[in-house]
DNA sequence: CTATGTGAACAGCTTCACAGCG
DNA sequence: CGCTGTGAAGCTGTTCACATAG
């Protein structure tokens, strides 16, 4: 039987493993043991038997695990199986980059729609994706509700992102990946992932601080 | 005295503590409590007590903390009271919107140059950005010696990723913010951070699979 | 003999509860 | 009183060690 409750840190790493596999699948490699998939990331081989038998008994003693099956398996959990349509909310610097970024459109996730709610904006082709046009953000509604939009992705000033974020929410839109540096107030059924590059640029900051200088540590 | 080892999930909230005290700071709040910082981001009193005691005694008893002196006391812990010179690898979609995107620039980083192996692409002066010219891979070690370049924005395809890294290790860069969608090999004093849009997308992707109850429940 | 799946031991982070100071 | 700083308790996630299967 399946445990209840799955730590978050094990989902995230699911989609490690699922980087790797498919390069192993790539290189036509049959099968993969857990130390194998776990020395590439830096995990224990118990790390990620424990991850994967969260979801199920997909390995095979003596052998390890198929790795054209668990790419299968990996992607049914994480709901990659099926494509989710995603839509772009900011066609600023960010949102251009973005969209014309292909990074994420062969993995189960296609970009069909940008919002924007500046008038000049709204009509502009953005140039390197596929001929995708700026639209105003009363066309929410319908991309949920006629075009199968679930996901957004918010990349608009932090001075307004609350206030697009209540929009997409109240189009109906239950995943939103936060590229503002504002903490995102929302209901419990709305997803948010938060990617701050401030954030993470200020923790390199920190280890490199601490590595590279004392010259002024601090108190006594 | 304070603790030799502070947790890392510590260092990433102080990012987000600043965040807050600095929006408090522009609507001239003099005090704030570890009760209000803590409601804002969902996380108890203790926890924002635990966090900034890791690093001193900088509350008042009776009053809280006086916005002002905790900006200035997080900003010499995380290493934005100086600002970092950042150079940016990989001109490519991502690159040239992370470029043009000012996000970070006022929060204690500055880019100051821009990189690209590609023969095309070198020359060419970026827009939006202060007239930034594409250099050769080759001007890394000058930037580092020369210019007290520290930190580099990793934004090029998966496929060179790690062959460019090891060249700016070389070069003596010690800390990598990394988009692309792999796992950096790098030696203990090098940090890196990765932005993985693939898996922001994927863990969105599972709490939607689960939250909106579906047909094919799972296995067996 | 190899490699998985898993309860038990362990470690690390968070919350609690209270002493102490303004 | 209000609010911080902090040992102690509690909880969550990771590692260990072994039974089990091929």
């Amino acid at each position: 039987m399946k445990p209840s409750h799955i730590p978050a840190p094990a989902i995230k790493r699911l989609s490690l493993y699922l980087r790797h596999l498919e390069a192993c699948h790539a290189r036509a490699e049959q099968t993969i043991s857990s130390r194998q998939l776990g020395e590439t990331l830096n995990l224990t081989d118990a790390q990620v038997r424990k991850d994967l038998a969260y979801f199920g008994p997909f390995g095979h003693p003596g052998i390890g695990y198929r790795v054209k099956d668990l790419i299968a398996q990996i992607r049914r959990i994480l709901g990659t199986d099926r494509t989710w349509k995603v839509v772009l909310v900011g066609a600023g610097n960010l949102g251009r980059a973005l969209a014309a970024y292909r990074g994420f459109v062969a993995k189960g996730f296609e970009l069909v729609a940008v919002v924007d709610s500046d008038e000049a904006k709204i009509g502009q082709t953005l140039p390197g994706s596929d001929s995708l046009t700026v639209l105003p953000p009363s066309a929410l509604p319908d991309l949920v509700e006629h075009d199968g939009v679930r996901m957004g992705i918010l990349a608009v000033p932090a001075a307004c992102a609350q206030q697009v974020a209540d929009q997409m929410i109240a189009a109906g839109i239950k995943g939103i990946l936060n590229f503002a540096p504002v903490m995102l107030n929302v209901p419990d059924d709305v997803g948010v992932a938060g990617v701050d590059l401030a954030v993470h640029l200020e923790q390199l900051s920190f280890r490199l601080r601490v590595a590279s200088d004392e010259d002024a540590p601090d108190d006594s």
